[in-house]
DNA sequence: GGCCGGTATATCAAGCGCATAAACGCGCGC
DNA sequence: GCGCGCGTTTATGCGCTTGATATACCGGCC
């Protein structure tokens, strides 16, 4: 009936400054036949994400140095793989707010490790049903290393702002399919904004301003008229 | 500003005994543009499920007829589509036990409806990107990629409207298989116009100029007389 | 052969989605 | 405090998509 052994070893990364509870969830995790990777801060666990590349992320809110909301949307930007927001802050604009910015989960202090073992194992299986893509990205002039967040053309590297950087990785992580207008002001806006679809028009003309040589007939940045856009695929 | 309407509205599976809760949550979720589906018990629920496909469940556990559990392995058993549980149970056991038959999330109530919508938000989020993932369909020259939203003729992807793109879909979807007039109508332009035919033969005639050698004889675009159009199956 | 219901193509105007330019406001660093 | 970079807002023009109207087609039937 309970089959708790992982096909593969899933690692996770686990951000929490409190050295009591972080313990007890390497613990916990370790038990449970995961890989633990342990950050106390925002910093650390960046390096740790790009570094090591784990299954998902377990946060703490309430770092030390600065907002865990930021983290949320930084990895999400560029990564599909879940997010879980652990927190004392029992607040339910707090919870609407960190899942409106791509959480997956929100679990209140105090919570048992049952519960969240079982949360966990609810974001893996599903995490499984979806293949990672590449970790790069190369059509033509343009390289894209989503690893280290370096954009390339023709071998220079070239200066993006944050947002446009969100929105380009966005669409380098799936590159080849269309993504929706909803889907990308979700993942670099939030959900808010899946409505404003005036933001992205401007942002995409930015880029493409940036990344293509004939701005009004692009190679890479497609229009997909009435639904969205696409990174071209070689 | 706002613009309210989604691209596609998502109707809800609601499985609530409670009259006064299930009037709650129908306002609410209508409030926030879905169409909830209301059912008292399981076997009204598993009918609706059957009949009207919705994007998702939201089960309150403790109905008169049976245990929910069952509910949730059935309904998992043959999709897999999202599932919230909502339940004044707070164990952490019955939580547990929901999320490994196949829970995707529990909410213990009392619950604040922001989070109840922040959480159905980001099922349906998830599931947009599986929904069409990996299906094909392939006939001849003919392929067409719902995942990735593109449509190729001899390898090469061509260019459809938005409305074309829609039609050929839906054909897609049931490959093979007649689809009435009505059928397609009301899939793609909606339920107004199940009358005007005539829109279908003038975009049923774009597309055969698009993907048709010969579009006075269609291979793939078949008309099936006084009925409706097939799209032709391997 | 001519009529007729159902079907396919042609042409064109209107509307909407899209791209671009430019101005505003805000924060941050020199 | 002042300029600069960046995100947001506002304004404008263009091109594609769409649906209306009109015309041609094709089979069956009397």
């Amino acid at each position: 009936m309970m089959n708790p052994s992982p096909v593969s070893v899933h690692s996770l990364l686990v951000v929490e400054d409190d050295a009591q509870i972080r313990d007890f969830l390497q613990l916990s995790l370790r038990a449970a036949g995961y890989v633990p990777l342990l950050a106390r801060t925002l910093a650390e666990a960046l390096q740790l994400w790009q570094d090591k590349q784990p299954a998902m992320l377990i946060l703490d809110l309430g770092l030390p140095d600065g907002d865990g909301l930021s983290l949320i949307q930084t990895l999400r930007a560029r990564s599909d793989r879940p997010i879980l927001v652990l927190s004392a802050r029992q607040s339910e604009q707090d919870k609407v707010q960190c899942l409106n910015q791509g959480a997956d989960d929100y679990l209140a202090k105090p919570f048992g490790v049952d519960e969240l073992l079982a949360r966990i194992r609810v974001a893996l299986r599903r995490m499984e049903r979806m293949q990672l893509r590449d970790q790069r990205y190369l059509v033509e002039a343009l390289q894209i290393d989503l690893a280290d967040g370096l954009v390339r053309l023709h071998g220079e590297t070239l200066h993006l702002s944050p947002l446009e950087y969100k929105l380009l990785m966005q669409l380098a992580q799936h590159a080849g399919r269309v993504m929706t207008h909803r889907q990308l002001l979700q993942a670099v806006w939030g959900a808010e904004y899946v409505d404003d679809t005036h933001y992205l028009r401007i942002h995409m003309g930015r880029l493409r301003a940036k990344i293509e040589r004939d701005p009004a007939a692009p190679r890479y940045l497609i229009t997909e008229l009435g639904i969205g856009y696409r990174l071209a695929a070689s």
